[in-house]
DNA sequence: CAGAATCCAACGGGATACTG
DNA sequence: CAGTATCCCGTTGGATTCTG
């Protein structure tokens, strides 16, 4: 009886967890914007070729979110013309972890996919 | 030069991998469905109590899309009046880790955010 | 109980054109 | 290059009501 109490909170918290994330992480491009910054700097022309589909709009919406929760940073390099670069923050790094899994289960779904 | 190459072009797969999760488990909701499934099973009443906010049609629209893509399972019970009992698939349950972690880092940044 | 149906607002997101 | 502005549509998602 306890014991099913506190199964059912932690559930309950969990969730909650959850959803806070998908909230953070919120449309479809976020995480492929981490993803893409956790393996190296880059620039806004970069990703708008690494990520296939996504939009300038929704590109700098994104990117615009995610610096405001502090998962990445923008730096403005002093060049002609002016070229920015988009970097993870130390606390954005510790995304890595949740994108490589989602990114694994993905590889095996697309393995089971094919293999239909 | 080799070695950026294939890091580059596994980067692109990555992205391309976890764009693929995204479109699956798209909308505010999915996740936490899934986890609160991969805990035990549910009814549709239960799964409406136990995540806050969502309302009835976003839960059967997903409880849909999820069963189409064979992550969960619809049972209908011989009862008067009908009972419907949601429960995870053997696919679906391969998501546990996803959830998990996911679960993990909102609890982090729940308490980075009450801390700051 | 387990939904479906309807209505409506808000947001997501693409295309295109424009700016410094 | 790195965006911004505008237009516009489809989807998301909440509230409420109805059904077997």
């Amino acid at each position: 009886m306890e014991k099913e109490i506190s199964q059912t909170k932690e559930c309950a918290n969990t969730i909650m967890a959850i959803h806070d994330v998908m909230d953070l992480l919120n449309g479809k491009w976020k995480v492929s914007i981490i993803a893409c910054l956790c393996c190296k700097k880059m620039r806004y022309s970069d990703l708008l070729r690494e990520i296939k589909g996504i939009s300038g709009k929704m590109l700098s919406r994104d990117l615009k979110e995610l610096e405001i929760n502090q998962l990445i940073k923008r730096n403005v390099l002093n060049t002609q013309p002016v070229t920015v670069e988009y970097e993870i923050t130390e606390y954005g790094s510790t995304l890595k972890d949740l994108t490589s899994v989602i990114a694994d289960w993905g590889f095996k779904h697309r393995k089971k996919i094919m293999a239909g």
